[in-house]
DNA sequence: GACTCCGAGTGATCGCGATCACAAGTGAAA
DNA sequence: TTTCACTTGTGATCGCGATCACTCGGAGTC
Protein backbone atom coordinates (compact mmCIF):
# COMPACT_ATOMS: atom_id res chain seq x y z
CA UNK A 1 0.00 0.00 0.00
CA UNK A 2 1.48 3.54 -1.29
CA UNK A 3 0.79 7.09 0.44
CA UNK A 4 1.78 10.46 -0.66
CA UNK A 5 4.51 11.65 0.37
CA UNK A 6 6.68 8.24 -0.90
CA UNK A 7 5.75 6.64 2.70
CA UNK A 8 4.37 3.34 3.16
CA UNK A 9 1.65 3.66 5.56
CA UNK A 10 2.04 1.42 8.76
CA UNK A 11 -0.75 -0.50 9.70
CA UNK A 12 -0.47 0.02 13.07
CA UNK A 13 2.42 1.46 14.92
CA UNK A 14 0.83 1.80 18.26
CA UNK A 15 2.15 -1.69 18.78
CA UNK A 16 5.88 -2.30 20.33
CA UNK A 17 7.20 -2.90 16.95
CA UNK A 18 7.75 0.51 16.45
CA UNK A 19 9.91 0.34 19.82
CA UNK A 20 10.29 -1.37 23.06
CA UNK A 21 10.18 1.44 25.64
CA UNK A 22 6.90 2.94 23.69
CA UNK A 23 4.01 4.13 26.25
CA UNK A 24 1.63 2.29 25.29
CA UNK A 25 3.34 -0.74 24.94
CA UNK A 26 2.50 -4.51 26.53
CA UNK A 27 -0.85 -3.29 27.31
CA UNK A 28 -3.38 -6.06 28.50
CA UNK A 29 -5.86 -6.73 25.50
CA UNK A 30 -8.33 -5.05 26.85
CA UNK A 31 -6.78 -1.73 26.77
CA UNK A 32 -5.05 -2.76 23.49
CA UNK A 33 -8.03 -2.93 22.01
CA UNK A 34 -9.84 0.15 23.52
CA UNK A 35 -7.12 1.83 22.57
CA UNK A 36 -7.12 1.17 18.92
CA UNK A 37 -10.48 2.07 19.06
CA UNK A 38 -10.28 5.44 19.65
CA UNK A 39 -6.95 5.94 17.59
CA UNK A 40 -6.87 7.48 14.08
CA UNK A 41 -4.10 7.52 11.82
CA UNK A 42 -2.72 10.36 9.30
CA UNK A 43 -0.04 11.14 7.22
CA UNK A 44 2.22 14.22 6.91
CA UNK A 45 4.38 16.33 4.32
CA UNK A 46 8.02 17.71 5.47
CA UNK A 47 6.90 20.74 7.11
CA UNK A 48 3.43 19.74 8.55
CA UNK A 49 2.74 21.18 12.07
CA UNK A 50 0.95 18.60 14.08
CA UNK A 51 0.12 21.55 16.69
CA UNK A 52 1.00 24.95 17.46
CA UNK A 53 2.32 26.75 20.81
CA UNK A 54 -0.45 27.57 22.72
CA UNK A 55 -3.06 25.78 20.86
CA UNK A 56 -5.76 24.16 23.01
CA UNK A 57 -4.82 20.56 23.30
CA UNK A 58 -6.70 18.46 20.81
CA UNK A 59 -4.92 15.44 21.82
CA UNK A 60 -1.75 12.87 21.89
CA UNK A 61 0.25 12.33 18.47
CA UNK A 62 2.00 9.00 18.44
CA UNK A 63 5.02 9.83 15.84
CA UNK A 64 5.19 6.49 13.70
CA UNK A 65 7.60 7.31 11.25
CA UNK A 66 9.46 10.02 10.62
CA UNK A 67 10.80 13.21 13.04
CA UNK A 68 9.65 16.24 13.99
CA UNK A 69 11.13 18.92 15.84
CA UNK A 70 9.63 20.93 19.16
CA UNK A 71 10.25 23.73 19.17
CA UNK A 72 9.35 27.09 21.09
CA UNK A 73 9.33 31.35 20.16
CA UNK A 74 9.75 34.54 21.70
CA UNK A 75 7.50 37.00 20.03
CA UNK A 76 10.98 38.84 18.70
CA UNK A 77 10.86 35.83 16.52
CA UNK A 78 13.78 34.29 18.94
CA UNK A 79 13.31 30.06 18.13
CA UNK A 80 14.76 27.41 20.31
CA UNK A 81 14.28 23.80 19.20
CA UNK A 82 13.97 21.65 22.58
CA UNK A 83 13.48 18.23 21.60
CA UNK A 84 13.78 16.19 17.98
CA UNK A 85 11.49 13.50 17.85
CA UNK A 86 11.61 9.96 16.60
CA UNK A 87 9.40 7.14 16.07
CA UNK A 88 7.54 6.00 19.12
CA UNK A 89 7.84 9.63 21.00
CA UNK A 90 4.71 10.56 22.00
CA UNK A 91 4.12 14.01 21.82
CA UNK A 92 1.63 16.35 23.68
CA UNK A 93 0.77 14.10 26.51
CA UNK A 94 1.51 16.92 28.83
CA UNK A 95 -0.85 19.76 27.37
CA UNK A 96 -3.35 16.86 27.49
CA UNK A 97 -3.09 15.75 30.80
CA UNK A 98 -2.66 19.32 32.52
CA UNK A 99 -5.17 20.60 29.98
CA UNK A 100 -3.13 23.67 29.00
CA UNK A 101 -1.86 25.21 25.21
CA UNK A 102 0.26 23.09 23.82
CA UNK A 103 3.80 24.65 25.51
CA UNK A 104 5.59 23.86 22.13
CA UNK A 105 5.22 23.81 18.24
CA UNK A 106 5.45 20.45 16.59
CA UNK A 107 6.64 20.28 13.22
CA UNK A 108 7.26 17.46 10.66
CA UNK A 109 11.14 17.09 9.56
CA UNK A 110 10.44 14.60 6.81
CA UNK A 111 7.24 12.75 5.84
CA UNK A 112 5.76 10.87 8.34
CA UNK A 113 2.81 9.37 10.21
CA UNK A 114 1.17 9.73 13.30
CA UNK A 115 -1.45 8.34 15.15
CA UNK A 116 -3.72 10.45 16.87
CA UNK A 117 -5.77 10.17 20.04
CA UNK A 118 -8.21 13.35 20.78
CA UNK A 119 -7.96 14.23 24.01
CA UNK A 120 -10.89 13.34 26.05
CA UNK A 121 -11.15 9.96 24.69
CA UNK A 122 -7.59 9.66 25.87
CA UNK A 123 -8.65 10.56 29.43
CA UNK A 124 -11.56 8.52 29.62
CA UNK A 125 -9.22 5.62 28.36
CA UNK A 126 -6.81 6.41 31.55
CA UNK A 127 -9.72 6.32 33.81
CA UNK A 128 -10.51 3.56 33.20
CA UNK A 129 -7.20 1.78 33.02
CA UNK A 130 -5.48 3.22 36.09
CA UNK A 131 -2.12 0.97 35.67
CA UNK A 132 -2.38 3.07 32.30
CA UNK A 133 -2.28 5.98 34.22
CA UNK A 134 1.03 5.54 36.42
CA UNK A 135 2.14 4.70 32.87
CA UNK A 136 1.28 7.99 31.80
CA UNK A 137 3.06 9.17 35.19
CA UNK A 138 5.92 7.55 34.50
CA UNK A 139 6.54 9.04 30.99
CA UNK A 140 5.62 12.49 32.01
CA UNK A 141 8.56 12.62 34.79
CA UNK A 142 10.79 11.08 32.03
CA UNK A 143 9.61 14.52 29.70
CA UNK A 144 10.26 16.41 32.99
CA UNK A 145 14.08 14.86 33.27
CA UNK A 146 14.67 15.63 29.67
CA UNK A 147 13.61 19.38 30.01
CA UNK A 148 15.79 19.40 33.35
CA UNK A 149 18.72 18.51 31.80
CA UNK A 150 17.85 21.28 29.07
CA UNK A 151 17.99 23.65 31.77
CA UNK A 152 20.91 22.01 32.89
CA UNK A 153 22.39 22.68 29.58
CA UNK A 154 20.88 26.34 28.91
CA UNK A 155 21.73 27.42 32.32
CA UNK A 156 25.06 26.48 33.44
CA UNK A 157 26.71 25.91 29.80
CA UNK A 158 28.71 28.53 29.35
CA UNK A 159 29.84 28.89 25.91
CA UNK A 160 28.67 27.40 22.85
CA UNK A 161 31.61 25.77 22.03
CA UNK A 162 30.70 23.95 25.05
CA UNK A 163 27.47 23.46 23.98
CA UNK A 164 28.01 21.97 20.40
CA UNK A 165 30.17 19.60 22.12
CA UNK A 166 27.67 18.58 24.45
CA UNK A 167 25.05 18.15 21.36
CA UNK A 168 27.74 15.99 19.21
CA UNK A 169 28.28 13.59 22.14
CA UNK A 170 24.62 13.32 22.26
CA UNK A 171 24.12 12.23 18.73
CA UNK A 172 27.39 10.26 18.88
CA UNK A 173 25.75 8.34 22.13
CA UNK A 174 23.80 6.46 20.30
CA UNK A 175 25.72 5.45 17.52
CA UNK A 176 29.42 4.40 18.56
CA UNK A 177 31.34 2.28 16.09
CA UNK A 178 34.08 -0.53 16.68
CA UNK A 179 37.34 1.76 15.92
CA UNK A 180 37.71 5.25 17.63
CA UNK A 181 35.74 7.02 14.97
CA UNK A 182 31.87 7.41 14.93
CA UNK A 183 29.89 8.60 12.50
CA UNK A 184 26.27 10.24 12.25
CA UNK A 185 23.69 11.25 9.21
CA UNK A 186 23.51 15.16 9.66
CA UNK A 187 20.15 16.23 8.82
CA UNK A 188 20.05 19.73 10.22
CA UNK A 189 21.09 23.05 8.98
CA UNK A 190 23.72 25.28 10.87
CA UNK A 191 20.70 27.52 11.46
CA UNK A 192 18.66 24.43 13.59
CA UNK A 193 22.03 23.69 15.33
CA UNK A 194 22.43 26.99 16.33
CA UNK A 195 18.63 27.32 17.62
CA UNK A 196 19.08 23.98 19.64
CA UNK A 197 22.27 25.11 21.34
CA UNK A 198 20.75 29.35 21.46
CA UNK A 199 23.33 30.65 19.36
CA UNK A 200 23.43 32.26 15.66
CA UNK A 201 24.02 30.73 12.64
CA UNK A 202 27.51 31.85 12.02
CA UNK A 203 28.87 31.00 15.40
CA UNK A 204 28.24 27.43 14.43
CA UNK A 205 29.57 27.56 10.95
CA UNK A 206 32.89 29.07 13.12
CA UNK A 207 32.09 26.54 15.27
CA UNK A 208 32.24 23.35 12.67
CA UNK A 209 35.50 25.23 11.07
CA UNK A 210 36.98 25.35 14.47
CA UNK A 211 36.64 21.67 15.67
CA UNK A 212 38.03 20.85 11.73
CA UNK A 213 40.79 22.54 12.54
CA UNK A 214 41.14 20.91 16.27
CA UNK A 215 40.63 17.32 14.57
CA UNK A 216 37.62 16.97 16.40
CA UNK A 217 35.62 16.05 13.53
CA UNK A 218 35.40 15.68 10.01
CA UNK A 219 32.31 16.12 7.50
CA UNK A 220 31.99 13.44 4.69
CA UNK A 221 28.86 14.66 2.42
CA UNK A 222 26.28 14.99 4.52
CA UNK A 223 28.24 12.44 7.25
CA UNK A 224 29.45 13.58 10.06
CA UNK A 225 33.12 11.91 11.11
CA UNK A 226 33.58 12.07 15.08
CA UNK A 227 37.35 11.87 14.97
CA UNK A 228 38.13 12.78 18.74
CA UNK A 229 35.45 11.67 21.14
CA UNK A 230 38.43 12.03 24.01
CA UNK A 231 38.77 15.81 23.36
CA UNK A 232 34.94 16.46 22.58
CA UNK A 233 34.46 15.01 26.53
CA UNK A 234 37.12 17.06 27.61
CA UNK A 235 35.59 20.09 26.28
CA UNK A 236 32.22 19.23 27.59
CA UNK A 237 34.57 19.61 31.04
CA UNK A 238 35.32 18.00 34.36
CA UNK B 1 3.13 22.49 71.34
CA UNK B 2 6.37 23.98 70.67
CA UNK B 3 9.54 23.07 68.51
CA UNK B 4 13.23 23.42 68.23
CA UNK B 5 14.30 26.88 65.70
CA UNK B 6 10.88 28.57 67.31
CA UNK B 7 8.62 26.65 65.17
CA UNK B 8 5.17 25.50 66.17
CA UNK B 9 4.64 21.82 65.07
CA UNK B 10 1.45 21.69 63.08
CA UNK B 11 -0.39 18.42 63.81
CA UNK B 12 -0.97 17.72 60.63
CA UNK B 13 0.12 19.42 57.60
CA UNK B 14 -1.07 17.11 54.43
CA UNK B 15 -4.76 17.99 54.99
CA UNK B 16 -5.63 21.00 52.64
CA UNK B 17 -5.23 23.69 55.42
CA UNK B 18 -2.08 24.18 53.74
CA UNK B 19 -3.01 24.78 50.61
CA UNK B 20 -6.41 24.33 48.66
CA UNK B 21 -4.95 23.23 45.35
CA UNK B 22 -2.46 20.29 46.81
CA UNK B 23 -2.15 17.30 45.67
CA UNK B 24 -3.24 14.96 48.55
CA UNK B 25 -6.56 17.47 48.97
CA UNK B 26 -10.33 16.53 48.76
CA UNK B 27 -9.12 12.44 49.52
CA UNK B 28 -11.27 9.88 50.36
CA UNK B 29 -11.35 8.53 53.76
CA UNK B 30 -9.94 5.64 53.13
CA UNK B 31 -7.11 7.13 50.77
CA UNK B 32 -6.32 10.13 53.52
CA UNK B 33 -6.32 7.63 56.11
CA UNK B 34 -3.55 5.07 54.04
CA UNK B 35 -1.68 8.63 53.57
CA UNK B 36 -1.41 9.59 56.98
CA UNK B 37 -0.27 6.22 58.26
CA UNK B 38 2.78 5.90 55.92
CA UNK B 39 4.03 9.42 56.18
CA UNK B 40 6.07 11.10 59.61
CA UNK B 41 6.82 14.53 60.35
CA UNK B 42 10.42 16.42 60.82
CA UNK B 43 11.41 19.72 61.50
CA UNK B 44 13.98 21.45 60.39
CA UNK B 45 16.76 24.45 60.68
CA UNK B 46 17.65 26.94 58.28
CA UNK B 47 20.50 25.39 55.88
CA UNK B 48 19.54 22.06 55.95
CA UNK B 49 19.22 19.89 53.03
CA UNK B 50 16.36 17.37 52.26
CA UNK B 51 17.93 15.90 49.59
CA UNK B 52 20.82 16.88 47.42
CA UNK B 53 21.28 16.33 43.77
CA UNK B 54 22.46 13.09 42.48
CA UNK B 55 21.23 10.83 45.65
CA UNK B 56 18.75 8.07 44.64
CA UNK B 57 15.38 9.22 45.80
CA UNK B 58 14.28 7.75 49.23
CA UNK B 59 10.36 9.66 49.14
CA UNK B 60 9.11 13.05 48.59
CA UNK B 61 8.62 15.82 51.39
CA UNK B 62 5.66 17.82 51.77
CA UNK B 63 6.49 21.27 52.37
CA UNK B 64 4.24 22.38 55.88
CA UNK B 65 6.17 25.27 56.70
CA UNK B 66 8.88 27.14 55.89
CA UNK B 67 10.59 27.79 52.19
CA UNK B 68 12.85 25.69 50.40
CA UNK B 69 15.27 26.42 47.14
CA UNK B 70 15.68 24.19 44.50
CA UNK B 71 19.23 24.39 42.82
CA UNK B 72 21.53 22.56 40.40
CA UNK B 73 24.92 22.92 39.89
CA UNK B 74 27.66 22.41 37.40
CA UNK B 75 31.07 20.77 38.52
CA UNK B 76 32.73 23.85 38.18
CA UNK B 77 30.64 25.27 40.77
CA UNK B 78 28.53 27.44 38.97
CA UNK B 79 24.57 27.32 40.89
CA UNK B 80 21.00 28.24 39.52
CA UNK B 81 18.67 27.93 41.60
CA UNK B 82 15.18 26.80 39.48
CA UNK B 83 12.44 27.32 42.30
CA UNK B 84 11.34 28.61 45.15
CA UNK B 85 9.14 26.64 47.24
CA UNK B 86 6.60 27.10 49.94
CA UNK B 87 4.37 25.74 52.05
CA UNK B 88 2.13 22.92 50.52
CA UNK B 89 4.70 21.83 47.66
CA UNK B 90 5.30 18.59 46.94
CA UNK B 91 9.56 17.89 46.68
CA UNK B 92 10.99 15.09 45.02
CA UNK B 93 8.16 13.56 43.51
CA UNK B 94 9.37 13.23 39.58
CA UNK B 95 12.69 11.46 40.95
CA UNK B 96 10.42 8.69 43.10
CA UNK B 97 7.73 8.46 40.42
CA UNK B 98 10.78 7.79 37.50
CA UNK B 99 13.35 6.39 40.06
CA UNK B 100 15.72 9.00 39.06
CA UNK B 101 18.49 10.75 41.10
CA UNK B 102 17.09 13.50 42.74
CA UNK B 103 18.12 15.92 40.04
CA UNK B 104 17.96 19.03 42.46
CA UNK B 105 18.93 20.13 45.80
CA UNK B 106 16.73 21.28 48.38
CA UNK B 107 17.41 23.43 51.06
CA UNK B 108 15.47 25.20 53.92
CA UNK B 109 15.80 28.70 53.31
CA UNK B 110 14.72 29.53 57.01
CA UNK B 111 13.13 26.99 59.62
CA UNK B 112 10.30 24.41 58.64
CA UNK B 113 8.45 21.42 58.44
CA UNK B 114 7.97 18.59 56.48
CA UNK B 115 6.11 15.66 56.03
CA UNK B 116 7.87 13.05 54.44
CA UNK B 117 6.70 9.76 52.68
CA UNK B 118 8.91 6.76 51.46
CA UNK B 119 9.14 5.86 48.07
CA UNK B 120 8.28 2.34 48.44
CA UNK B 121 4.88 3.03 50.16
CA UNK B 122 4.03 6.12 47.96
CA UNK B 123 4.36 3.73 44.96
CA UNK B 124 2.17 1.26 46.62
CA UNK B 125 -0.07 3.71 47.85
CA UNK B 126 -0.24 5.16 44.24
CA UNK B 127 -1.50 1.36 43.20
CA UNK B 128 -3.88 1.33 45.46
CA UNK B 129 -5.62 4.27 45.11
CA UNK B 130 -5.64 4.66 41.43
CA UNK B 131 -7.28 8.28 41.27
CA UNK B 132 -4.57 9.46 43.62
CA UNK B 133 -2.11 8.26 40.20
CA UNK B 134 -3.89 10.15 38.03
CA UNK B 135 -3.67 13.40 40.36
CA UNK B 136 -0.10 12.78 40.42
CA UNK B 137 -0.04 12.41 36.77
CA UNK B 138 -1.41 16.06 36.60
CA UNK B 139 1.26 17.56 39.09
CA UNK B 140 4.16 16.20 37.59
CA UNK B 141 2.72 17.99 34.21
CA UNK B 142 2.28 21.33 36.25
CA UNK B 143 6.48 20.61 37.30
CA UNK B 144 6.79 20.01 33.64
CA UNK B 145 5.17 23.62 32.30
CA UNK B 146 7.41 25.31 35.56
CA UNK B 147 10.38 23.61 34.04
CA UNK B 148 8.99 25.13 30.75
CA UNK B 149 8.52 28.23 31.42
CA UNK B 150 12.22 28.28 33.32
CA UNK B 151 13.74 27.10 29.82
CA UNK B 152 11.88 29.90 27.71
CA UNK B 153 13.61 32.25 30.19
CA UNK B 154 17.46 30.75 29.72
CA UNK B 155 16.75 30.07 26.06
CA UNK B 156 14.98 32.88 24.97
CA UNK B 157 15.62 35.82 27.03
CA UNK B 158 18.32 37.35 26.13
CA UNK B 159 19.78 40.51 28.56
CA UNK B 160 19.94 40.05 32.60
CA UNK B 161 17.64 43.40 32.75
CA UNK B 162 15.00 41.61 30.76
CA UNK B 163 15.07 38.03 32.95
CA UNK B 164 15.65 40.62 36.09
CA UNK B 165 12.44 42.41 35.20
CA UNK B 166 10.54 39.16 34.27
CA UNK B 167 11.46 38.05 38.09
CA UNK B 168 10.18 41.51 40.01
CA UNK B 169 7.09 40.66 37.78
CA UNK B 170 6.60 37.40 39.14
CA UNK B 171 7.35 38.34 42.47
CA UNK B 172 4.10 41.40 42.58
CA UNK B 173 2.19 38.83 40.11
CA UNK B 174 0.99 37.37 43.65
CA UNK B 175 0.58 40.39 45.58
CA UNK B 176 -0.92 43.39 44.12
CA UNK B 177 -1.86 46.61 45.63
CA UNK B 178 -4.85 48.91 45.19
CA UNK B 179 -2.80 51.77 44.24
CA UNK B 180 -0.27 51.72 41.54
CA UNK B 181 2.77 50.36 43.55
CA UNK B 182 3.37 46.91 45.07
CA UNK B 183 5.45 45.45 47.74
CA UNK B 184 7.54 42.59 48.50
CA UNK B 185 9.33 41.62 51.74
CA UNK B 186 13.06 40.71 49.55
CA UNK B 187 15.11 38.13 51.41
CA UNK B 188 17.06 37.32 48.48
CA UNK B 189 20.93 38.00 48.62
CA UNK B 190 21.75 39.46 45.12
CA UNK B 191 24.08 36.61 44.85
CA UNK B 192 21.02 34.63 45.28
CA UNK B 193 19.37 36.78 42.99
CA UNK B 194 22.12 36.18 40.56
CA UNK B 195 21.55 32.41 40.65
CA UNK B 196 18.09 32.67 39.69
CA UNK B 197 18.26 34.55 36.83
CA UNK B 198 21.75 33.37 35.17
CA UNK B 199 24.15 36.19 35.85
CA UNK B 200 26.42 37.02 38.28
CA UNK B 201 26.09 39.16 41.33
CA UNK B 202 27.85 42.48 39.92
CA UNK B 203 25.76 42.88 37.87
CA UNK B 204 22.57 42.06 40.13
CA UNK B 205 23.75 45.04 41.99
CA UNK B 206 24.05 47.10 39.05
CA UNK B 207 20.58 46.45 37.95
CA UNK B 208 19.40 47.66 41.19
CA UNK B 209 20.85 50.78 40.63
CA UNK B 210 20.05 50.69 37.04
CA UNK B 211 15.88 50.51 37.96
CA UNK B 212 16.35 52.38 41.26
CA UNK B 213 17.36 55.44 38.90
CA UNK B 214 14.90 54.86 36.42
CA UNK B 215 12.15 55.01 39.36
CA UNK B 216 10.93 51.65 38.50
CA UNK B 217 11.56 50.18 42.32
CA UNK B 218 12.69 51.64 45.58
CA UNK B 219 14.09 49.76 48.66
CA UNK B 220 12.41 50.33 52.04
CA UNK B 221 14.67 48.36 54.13
CA UNK B 222 14.18 45.27 53.13
CA UNK B 223 10.76 45.91 51.66
CA UNK B 224 11.24 46.42 47.84
CA UNK B 225 8.89 48.45 46.74
CA UNK B 226 7.60 48.46 42.61
CA UNK B 227 6.79 51.73 41.64
CA UNK B 228 6.46 51.35 37.58
CA UNK B 229 5.00 47.80 36.93
CA UNK B 230 4.31 49.04 33.42
CA UNK B 231 7.76 49.76 32.61
CA UNK B 232 8.50 46.65 33.65
CA UNK B 233 6.40 44.84 31.23
CA UNK B 234 8.01 47.00 28.52
CA UNK B 235 10.93 45.98 29.38
CA UNK B 236 10.12 42.29 29.72
CA UNK B 237 8.79 42.85 26.13
CA UNK B 238 6.24 42.88 23.21
C1' DG C 1 35.30 48.28 72.37
C1' DA C 2 37.92 45.79 68.35
C1' DC C 3 37.31 41.83 65.70
C1' DT C 4 35.62 39.07 61.82
C1' DC C 5 32.45 37.80 58.30
C1' DC C 6 29.36 38.54 54.76
C1' DG C 7 26.58 41.16 51.71
C1' DA C 8 26.55 45.16 48.85
C1' DG C 9 28.24 48.88 45.71
C1' DT C 10 31.35 50.39 42.08
C1' DG C 11 35.22 51.31 38.92
C1' DA C 12 38.37 49.39 35.18
C1' DT C 13 39.42 46.11 31.91
C1' DC C 14 38.76 42.72 28.37
C1' DG C 15 37.16 39.03 25.55
C1' DC C 16 33.58 36.57 23.49
C1' DG C 17 29.93 36.21 20.64
C1' DA C 18 26.10 38.95 18.37
C1' DT C 19 25.45 41.60 14.52
C1' DC C 20 26.07 43.30 9.92
C1' DA C 21 27.55 42.63 5.38
C1' DC C 22 28.76 40.16 1.57
C1' DA C 23 30.51 36.33 -1.34
C1' DA C 24 30.27 31.70 -2.68
C1' DG C 25 28.26 27.11 -2.96
C1' DT C 26 24.13 23.99 -3.62
C1' DG C 27 20.08 22.06 -5.34
C1' DA C 28 15.58 22.10 -7.29
C1' DA C 29 12.38 24.00 -10.46
C1' DA C 30 11.24 26.40 -14.79
C1' DT D 1 20.51 25.87 -19.34
C1' DT D 2 19.13 29.79 -16.28
C1' DT D 3 17.08 31.18 -12.28
C1' DC D 4 15.90 31.48 -7.63
C1' DA D 5 15.80 30.26 -2.88
C1' DC D 6 18.42 28.59 0.58
C1' DT D 7 22.52 27.30 3.03
C1' DT D 8 27.21 28.12 4.21
C1' DG D 9 31.72 30.59 5.00
C1' DT D 10 34.17 34.54 6.67
C1' DG D 11 35.75 39.21 7.68
C1' DA D 12 34.99 43.54 10.55
C1' DT D 13 33.03 45.86 14.21
C1' DC D 14 31.11 46.68 18.71
C1' DG D 15 28.80 46.36 23.01
C1' DC D 16 27.50 43.86 26.91
C1' DG D 17 28.43 41.47 30.79
C1' DA D 18 32.06 38.56 33.18
C1' DT D 19 35.92 39.17 35.85
C1' DC D 20 39.03 41.28 39.02
C1' DA D 21 39.91 44.28 42.68
C1' DC D 22 38.70 47.09 45.73
C1' DT D 23 35.90 49.79 49.60
C1' DC D 24 32.16 50.23 52.62
C1' DG D 25 28.63 49.04 56.05
C1' DG D 26 26.14 46.25 59.29
C1' DA D 27 25.50 42.13 62.21
C1' DG D 28 27.44 39.02 65.38
C1' DT D 29 30.97 37.37 68.52
C1' DC D 30 34.58 37.45 71.83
Amino acid sequence: MRAPYGLNILDNCLTCSVREEHLFCNLSVHAAQRLNEIKSTAIYPKGAMLFIEGQQPRGVFVLCAGKAKLSTSSREGKTIITKLSEAGDVLGLNSVVSNRPYEVTAEMMEPGQANFIPRDSLLQFLKEYGEVALRVAEQLSRNYYTAYEEIRTLGLTTSPSEKFAKLLLSWTAKTTQNDGTTQVKLTLTHEEIAEIIGTTRETVSRLFSDFKKKQLLQLKGSTLVIRNRMALEKIVQA
